[in-house]
DNA sequence: GACCTCGGTTGCGTATGTTGCAACGGCTGT
DNA sequence: ACAGCCGTTGCAACATACGCAACCGAGGTC
């Protein structure tokens, strides 16, 4: 809709992965480079871009800024950090919190697990629906009409043997999820790991972002995996009472 | 230099401060409602800015991963990290990474104290050189001529009874600084507290960043503080090991 | 239930801001 | 000393982003 500012956010995608010359980013997009460095030096000013030398740049401070600011105004982040680092802490494994965001999943907070088996996902990283036990529990949370209607507008990208590739599948993948209250990722996106999933619900009930275990299947079997589970769903609740739920369904 | 890219980045500086309605941030940024629709719509397709509702508007989820990704991108704060945790946890005040960035200081890091007094502080965030020790500690390492030029560049106000006020002030502070090690804000930068701060430095010697340790003044007095001192210098000289330095000034 | 207000959305013509070009200049390495 | 590489600048042409004004749609009020 903005040229300009279309391309300077693509600038800036560019630019994070790794720091990059005028010519390199120019050619990239395919603009000018004398248009590049204008927008380059806008995104200076504001310290959304910084200088190594002459010839680098590097994301700059106001991104860190205003991600920071943005993470504390996400209010599930901080009433479920207690319980999450706690469940954390007790097991050992990776949890993530992740939310819904136009047809995606979003990692919101991310605790590391004491395995250095490293995980390819990162807080404001997006995951897709259709493989990720986060992904399953959010949408299973949504009234029956959504749910079809997204599960026909994803993609389904078969990531591992197990992936799931079809709406119908998935539909019904679904369906369960909403009924055990949990999901499971049995290494549907990554060939290594399986992971578990539940929500963390609000004052009304509503499910507001879900949480999740990952663990190495070398290190945990499907049944190991499925023990969690109530560890999990305690830790949930937890969060959940901390986010204004409560038992009855009606907060406050 | 860009106008639309200019703006929208205010923009994003609003939105970041607390959601936002549209015509609200069209009349903080003095342009037509219209304008900042198409420049939010550009924001949203990149993940920058999402909508709660229809009306308020939020930071998304772009600024996380990149921010996350840009500091992934500071060496430093990944080699400092666990002298800085050590730290932190050996002593339970708050310990800051931080770094020059065009006449000001960036927090890079911080480890939050066991004491619950609230600093006014965050990762990304700016401060003046004049009034921290970590300030001190970044522009006492520069060549002679370039602190000068920056000491005569800078503002000096006057944030608390005990601020320096003058670029002759500042450079004799800084002289000290260079032949101490360590710098102190003597309650210069908010009232009631006070910092001691120590470089870490690279494979070649040079400084990539300043920690430093707050406390509040009624938990220690002066003398507490620079007691603190011996504690501090141990971890950055293990942070700069872990970045490259060697003892005799050369690394590699 | 009709009215009103508030906020978001759209189409359009204009002028403004942005673009690409080409030439310059500083730096590095040969 | 030269060549190549990058970043930088001024300028003129054009496309783009702008403001305007009218249109919706939802929520609240009487």
């Amino acid at each position: 809709m903005s040229q300009s500012l279309d391309r300077a956010l693509t600038l800036l995608n560019s630019i994070a992965k790794d720091a990059r010359t005028l010519d390199d980013l120019a050619e990239e997009i395919g603009v000018h480079k004398s248009t590049v460095l204008r927008l380059l030096r806008t995104l200076e000013q504001h310290h959304f871009v910084r200088r190594e030398g002459t010839r680098y740049y590097r994301l700059g401070s106001a991104m860190f800024d205003l991600a920071n600011q943005a993470l504390d105004s996400i209010d599930v982040r901080r009433s479920a950090q207690p319980a999450l680092a706690a469940l954390n802490a007790r097991t050992g494994h990776t949890v993530h919190l992740a939310s819904y965001d136009d047809g995606e999943v979003v990692y919101i907070d991310k605790y590391e697990g004491r395995h250095s088996v490293r995980m390819y996902s990162r807080v404001g990283k997006r995951a897709p629906l259709h493989c990720t036990a986060v992904g399953k529990v959010l949408v299973a949370a949504m009234p029956p009409a959504r749910r079809e209607e997204i599960a026909h507008s994803i993609e389904y990208p078969v990531l591992t043997p197990n992936t799931i590739t079809t709406p119908s599948d998935y539909l019904a993948e679904l369906e369960r999820v909403g009924r055990l209250g949990y999901a499971v990722d049995n290494a549907e996106h990554e060939d290594f790991i399986h992971c578990v999933a539940a929500p963390v619900r609000g004052a009304d009930g509503e499910v507001l972002a879900a949480a999740s275990m990952s663990v190495p299947k070398v290190l945990l079997d499907y049944e190991g995996l499925l023990a969690l589970v109530p560890d999990l769903r305690a830790a949930t609740t937890e969060a959940s009472v901390h986010s204004g739920w409560t038992e009855n369904g009606k907060g406050h």
